[in-house]
DNA sequence: GTGGTCTAGACCACA
DNA sequence: GTGGTCTAGACCACT
């Protein structure tokens, strides 16, 4: 389990941590049941704060993608409890929203963009990354 | 210039300005050269601080969608100066990638995001919205 | 807005902020759009660190209960936010199940049990309390 | 004495051994003199720590339901020893109001709420589960 | 002023 | 050893 972190980065670290794990679940690295490294020792790997890291535990807790086991810690939850609701693609889509709208004003091609999201999707689901 | 501002989202009220902005250049409602109401009159209409359409307006010139003329006051910019360079596709990128990753590992079939982009696209530039 | 907190309770302090503003809902002192206090200044009404409050406030965000309005901090939600769902049901259920069965096993009559209960619905909705 | 542990929980492993055993008294399954599994094949048969068993019986001795008899090992103790107290009760009443003012809050009818405990009750002591 | 984030150090319950 | 909670002090973005 090794996150690369920057911290300069405008993104909050316990955002990027949840990006990266959730990357590692979308390319199957991370399966349920699988075990997260623990709180302290991910913070010290990644050297910062185990709360920075409890946080971001705890947002994908609420997410549904990672639960606390009582014997293994915290483990990768099964993925009924993440799947996508309702709620996610209103979310979703007006995220994408502002993104694409602001493409398209600064006279991006469609193609452009379809092959964009294309190249991520290959790269996540062949794991070519 | 009718802003629409939800003072619950999380979004920045100066994003949310920058965003609707973007989106009526996008549109074809704001062209090369158009005047934009002065900040004071635009923080009346929409109910907030001088300061916040002040930030937008400035977030939008160093973005180059609009420029300051002598005369009018801030204009949209031409065309050139806010067209997509490699710097941007590069941030939109990761953006996108923060989305699509997340859509997969939620089980999102890539065909209800192709679509949901598509209606975006297509809302857009045949201004039904 | 006056929180009675007890510091030497087994209940996690952020929990009985969270059961304190939640009970001022049911009870209709709180509506939608009423403002909380801030988390700094009720941390030191109540004698508490901010985090604590502010970690009390990020659960009933995450509840639906509260949200957080750009001008007027954190403000009650609409009740859509928080209406009773299935998902809640199930877990109101199987907390319930554990309190009754263990009356059960105790020999409480279950006369005493539908009291209890009426009683503090009467004092909730009745405001008597 | 078949029981079902739940890791994923967020209750303690050690609650959910008292909850079963309670249960089985509630239920008529254990009574008066019954012998309990000892800690050591308990704790084999569910596959939990020794500690975590141990910590079950102790809290439900503390409780007056198990009693050391000298020669069987842990055994339910007579009625008397758990009957419902005033101290109980007022326990019992804070826990309740938690749950219950919550539901209130959410716009759960009462008349679902009593309908889900009479079937608790009924569950229980029908002994259909 | 607000809430959001991060760090640091501490104690506790649980297993 | 784990995660959960609390405290304390700091900086930042937003309004």
């Amino acid at each position: 389990m090794i996150l690369s972190i920057d911290l300069n980065s405008e993104t909050p670290i316990y955002s990027q941590i949840c990006n990266q794990i959730i990357k590692a679940i979308a390319k199957g690295q991370l399966k349920e049941g699988d075990e997260l490294p623990s709180v302290r020792s991910l913070a010290s790997d990644v050297g910062v704060n185990l709360h920075t890291v409890n946080k971001a535990y705890n947002a994908l807790k609420a997410d549904g993608f990672l639960i606390v086991n009582r014997r293994k810690g915290v483990v990768v939850n099964n993925k009924e409890a993440y799947q996508s609701t309702e709620a996610y693609e209103t979310a979703l889509h007006s995220q994408l929203e502002i993104l694409v709208i602001e493409s398209i004003a600064r006279g991006l091609e469609s193609s452009k963009l379809d092959e964009m999201i294309t190249r991520i999707i290959e790269e996540t689901k062949g794991g070519l990354s």
